[in-house]
DNA sequence: CAAATTATCGCAACCGTTTGCACAATCCAT
DNA sequence: ATGGATTGTGCAAACGGTTGCGATAATTTG
């Protein structure tokens, strides 16, 4: 613990003499200071190791170069993904993110957001929590001028702009798939339906079918809680061994389709010959299982970039008023689970 | 943008009639200051929503209440799980955590802590590229008397403490499962030579092979240098290939184990009965992987926990002088791939 | 009852940088 | 020579708190 003593500006002037704001001036070139001047200033300070104190700098101008990233949760290869894009872009305009978790729990979301708010965030981006939906918390950022971008889960009720992925095309182009594949009785784990994600991607199989002509049948459509293997397995068997059980399933999410998949090996249910299955997010794990998994990727890398760039763009230039959705494409990535044509 | 000025100490002793310094006390509740003083300050603080500004306090006691982590890769099961843990600690001690990735890429590990030195982080977690030797980025950190905790991928150049899994016992335990389980010759793809996790298991690997009386053949042992799935599919192939081939592999990772098993399951070797395997790490992919992979737990969430408290400690008690190194203990994993006695 | 405490509070400096403004010196044109 | 513009620099306030110390009034003590 050296702790040697940071150099100030203080301490330049008085060593060349020079008053601090004439230091100040100096260092960044301002057209009043005397060339010599400047290039005298410019070399004491470079030759001594002169690092302006950002705190200073930072409580100067009421501002602190971080922005903050709030998650339903971290540990989730989409999300992780999201988050190395948006800090791969924040930190090429100069801005170190914040990173914290809601655990889809809003007590916990309001405390990270407002630990953030409290002057060690000039902005935020955020994937709210499936408990969050008037989001005052949120409002509160707004109301103290700060940017705030909603990414992947957002609520249409916040006034922010958005970067979301095109869940709609992306169930449609997953659904059309299995259709062409010859598949009739095409069933739909779906996800919440408090979730705007989860409707979309329902509202796109929906469209798909009647596009194809085929009947939307109710039992064939069931609604997850919390998206997890137990309840992808827990579907699968009521409608398989429910009455007019179904010959491909579309699943929210890769997860989900893997606890189908696992009903389905365990009955020796033939993957894709006797049911389809496609699952949702090009998770690492989509290309584990075997067979591998349909899915669609969602490019979170690019939604990070995105958001970050939209949301500093905004504190960038406080005046314009932001208002875009940002509406990324998606990929079908056709495996295994889903091709019984050639 | 409504913007409504903050409420600061000058305000509320206007309205009050009071002195800033004592308005400051009264928050405080300092001895000096009156009971009633108290109550009426904090009333009106509270009444008219003052909340203090962090950055002049921050600037003023030099310290930001924030830390940094830098990990090489941020989309990865592991790393993840640490990060996760690391918030959840340092958020309930009241400090944000800051995240950048190396993606083990040495300028980017120098940008990354450079970028969260100057003034904006009281101390950093940090688990090192595979490219960082010396780590003169890190000694900066340390002149400046700010604390480093290194965590996982470690070098014990550096005079830091550091939170690291018991590699040697994790990989001795798996091979020595593997033993139990009766192969004869137990390959091991390992990691690259100059990074000490994948030495550490290299050894446990060694001992367990002694241990049980069985030859140590050198090649059974395959380096591998990006840790990938490929490379797994590649050394399996290469030793079943070759004379004398395994009838067990311990890799360094699942993902490395998945790409053996890739290879296993093309030429329609069985799995456990022909060919053990054994992963490291308990990534989401190895419960997906059919057959299900065996493979060791490294308590991820854990090690961010105990890292950040150690950092904390150190950040809090300046004087205390820690030197510490927290080795946290692994579990085996038994699943199908490996078990071919009942 | 004077002196010594104690209880409350305000003054002012300070943290390091930015910035509006004043001022002195130099210069040019009239 | 004089007035006005230009150039280069410094003064001082400001950002919003914290804190050592001194001032004052109220209280206690001998």
């Amino acid at each position: 613990m050296t702790d040697k003593k940071k150099l100030t500006l203080k301490d330049i002037g008085k060593a060349l003499n020079l008053s601090v704001s004439t230091v100040s001036r100096a260092l960044k070139a301002h057209p009043d200071i005397a060339q010599e001047t400047i290039d005298l200033v410019k070399k004491y300070a470079e030759d001594h190791h002169y690092v302006p104190n950002l705190l200073a700098i930072n409580f100067r101008k009421n501002r602190t170069f971080n922005i903050g990233l709030i998650v339903p949760e971290l540990v989730h290869h989409f999300f992780s993904t999201v988050i190395s894009g948006a800090i791969s872009e924040a930190n090429k305009q100069g801005y170190n993110i914040l990173v914290s978790q809601s655990n889809d729990i809003l007590r916990d979301e309001e405390k990270a957001s407002r630990a953030m708010l409290n002057s060690s965030v000039d902005g935020l981006l955020i994937s709210i929590s499936n408990e969050t939906t008037t989001g005052e918390h949120l409002k509160e950022f707004l109301e103290e001028g700060k940017a705030v971008v909603q990414f992947d889960k957002v609520s249409e009720l916040l006034q922010t702009p958005m970067v979301v992925v095109d869940d709609f095309n992306g169930a449609y182009n997953a659904v059309n798939h299995l259709v062409e594949q010859g598949y009739q009785r095409i069933a739909h784990i779906r996800g919440r339906v408090d979730v705007k994600n989860a409707c979309d991607r329902y509202e796109g199989y929906k469209k798909a079918l009647e596009d194809a002509g085929l009947p939307m049948m109710d039992h064939l459509v069931k609604p997850c809680i919390s998206i997890t293997e137990e309840e992808g397995y827990q579907f699968a068997k009521e409608m398989m061994e429910g009455p007019n059980p179904p010959d491909a399933i579309f699943c929210i999410t890769d997860v989900v389709a893997f606890g189908a998949m696992k009903y389905l090996k365990e009955k020796a249910i033939s993957i894709p010959e006797e049911v389809g299955l496609v699952g949702f997010s090009n998770w690492m794990v989509s290309r584990v299982m075997s067979p591998q998994l349909t899915t669609v990727n969602q490019h979170g890398f690019q939604m990070g970039v995105e958001a970050a760039k939209l949301l500093l763009e905004m504190i960038k230039n406080q005046d314009i008023l932001h208002q875009e959705t940002k509406i990324l494409k998606t990929e079908l990535i056709v495996r295994a689970s889903s091709k019984r044509r050639e």
